[in-house]
DNA sequence: TGTCACCAGTGATACGTGTCACTATGGTTG
DNA sequence: CAACCATAGTGACACGTATCACTGGTGACA
């Protein structure tokens, strides 16, 4: 097992210097069509390829942005491939780093990568605390993609609550007059700014709050929310916080004998595969998880470039009425 | 802006050589207590982090691994945790890389990545071809995590289909006389080799098969396959190739009339969350897929430190008998 | 013909680290 | 006292690349 082949090797073969192989390498010298083919050829034929850690040392460029995720949640692929599609037109490349454990765990291991001197940025989707976020001499930048607190640096689209508004504006006009609201997790900006908003609603709107239920994103606190609800509870409207929250509520309204859309109307969020085929059929709101990782992205690389930050992409989100609700339709 | 400090910074301020700081660092020279703690303590205080690439390129050692993933596919974010976990415990890094595009490109990549020199090893749970898998001369270790083709090298853990037959003989025990195959795509090792084995098994029992269909891992194709059944199909067994699929299939019955598990009885695989509360529940497989992404990094690990392999881990799949295939039990 | 500009390519150097070979010092042993 | 050894630390160098400063050659133009 001999090493791989280095510029130099290129260059002996060649017959030139490994100046003149660096500069067709980058496109950079002024180098004759002639020379810069049989260089080519050369290196192909041999298959060199540039070391990457030797060339990051000379231009102090890696290259290569870092993007920090949490455990395991399906939209966070979606984000990280928008993310990533960007980051590649741009010339990057992105690396996904998962970190589990405490804010304090992660936010470590984020200020060891921006010391690492490996990356040229770091966007994280999951919460660290503000000491990453402000970069010392000669770091990264670091941007964080979500939003979790006042504090802290935040993006917040996809914390973006105001369709629920819609839900329930539009359920109200077709007649209905009692909610409920199956939520996530509280110290998830979505799932808190999705409680606080629908609570500021049925206040508004004046109708009948059976209170905020659920507080995990899995279907079984959804099951559990209308086994919680009391026998006379129909016709209710619940709110879901997400699609998977939703499905619970179907099963458990098949359990306690109670028909959707007849007795209960169910709204999800996120727009799941699943939703548009289960009977009756999830009516959402479909949020574009992709367009949401390529804007955090935008922003990264606007940041590095000194350029200024792109508009805040609109439409992020989008209702998707189905049969969960009924007739209820958005108002014209 | 200046920039980070070196090692060499390091020594000035301590007052002693450069020699000595690396020495410090790596815990291998002999150096006194006093001046170690004096050394530790002026890097802190100056904020010294070593740069990875000038160590990586000494030491063609980068302590990193890469992950090679695809498009959203909930599984994998699961694999990729446990893949994760167990880099970290042996000392690594493990970093992802979601490579789209055709099989060629995705193979183009990891080349890339490979004579990149800055990964240890790869593992990939995406396909690739052959030409990623035969390592050159000095350049890492190209581990595949799942099977695709009878050329390449394979794990194949995930692509066990064998509880298939299990699935079939017990619905034949139960009575069940017809069958079909909403199948995954067939570049994919899972879908292909449960494909194969349905086959395989409705030879071998000798009953009615009507055909494979579907060929995608999504809804639609599962509602299409449902809708291209003939009139008279039920009672019928339908195995589809996983749980998004299946919901397809639940969603095509409901359009046709067809009662679950009365005219149609549904398998799915994967343990999707949702499965367990749709109505009817949806029996299942249930892949333990971080214990395959574990496996699949131990395997990696194992070879790099040139120990033999660890023992395929037994039982990362399990039948979950739900609603949808009615009273049919497994046998005892 | 002399001068200037430009092209094609080269030599030398620096990036920050780890490690080999070496020195100075002090202590132990015969 | 001489010989030897372990300890603590240093100087020099190499890893593979990009880039600055430079050279020799060629053609254009006055």
């Amino acid at each position: 097992m001999s090493l791989p082949p280095t510029s130099r090797d290129v260059a002996r073969i060649a017959g030139v210097s490994q100046t003149t192989v660096s500069y067709v390498l980058t496109g950079k010298g002024s180098i004759s069509p002639a020379t810069r083919e049989h260089v080519l050829q050369v290196a192909e034929s041999i298959g060199y390829r540039p070391n990457l850690a030797a060339r990051s040392m000379r231009t102090r460029r890696s290259g290569r942005l870092a993007a920090i995720t949490g455990v395991a949640i399906d939209n966070q692929m979606r984000m990280l491939n928008g993310a990533a599609h960007v980051a590649n037109e741009a010339g990057y490349v992105m690396e996904t780093h998962s970190f589990d454990g405490t804010v304090e765990d992660r936010t470590e291991r984020v200020l060891e990568l921006t010391a690492g001197g490996q990356y040229e940025g770091i966007l994280t989707f999951v919460p660290v605390l503000s000491a990453a976020l402000s970069n010392g001499p000669g770091t990264p930048p670091v941007l964080a993609a979500t939003a979790f607190d006042d504090k802290m640096h935040s993006l917040g689209e996809l914390a973006d609550a105001s369709l629920l508004e819609v839900f329930i504006s539009a359920l109200v006009a077709a007649g209905h007059r009692r909610f409920a609201h199956v939520a996530g997790p509280q110290d998830y900006a979505s799932g808190r700014a999705r409680a606080e908003t629908y609570l500021a609603c049925v206040e508004r709107l004046g109708v009948e709050s059976l209170g905020v239920l659920g507080g995990e994103w899995t279907a079984e606190a959804g099951r559990q929310a209308v086994l919680a609800l009391p026998d006379d509870a129909p016709p209710v409207a619940v709110i879901a916080g997400n699609d998977i929250l939703a499905v619970g509520v179907f099963r458990g309204a098949a359990e306690r004998g109670w028909s959707i859309p007849d007795d209960l109307v169910v709204t999800g969020w996120d727009n799941a595969e699943f939703g548009a085929y289960t009977t009756p059929s999830l009516t959402t709101v479909d949020v574009d998880f992709e367009a949401a990782g390529r804007h955090a992205m935008h922003l990264l690389v606007a940041a590095l470039r000194g350029e200024e930050p792109p508009p805040r992409a609109s439409a992020l989100q989008r209702i998707v009425w189905r049969e969960s609700t009924g007739r209820a339709e958005p108002p014209r």
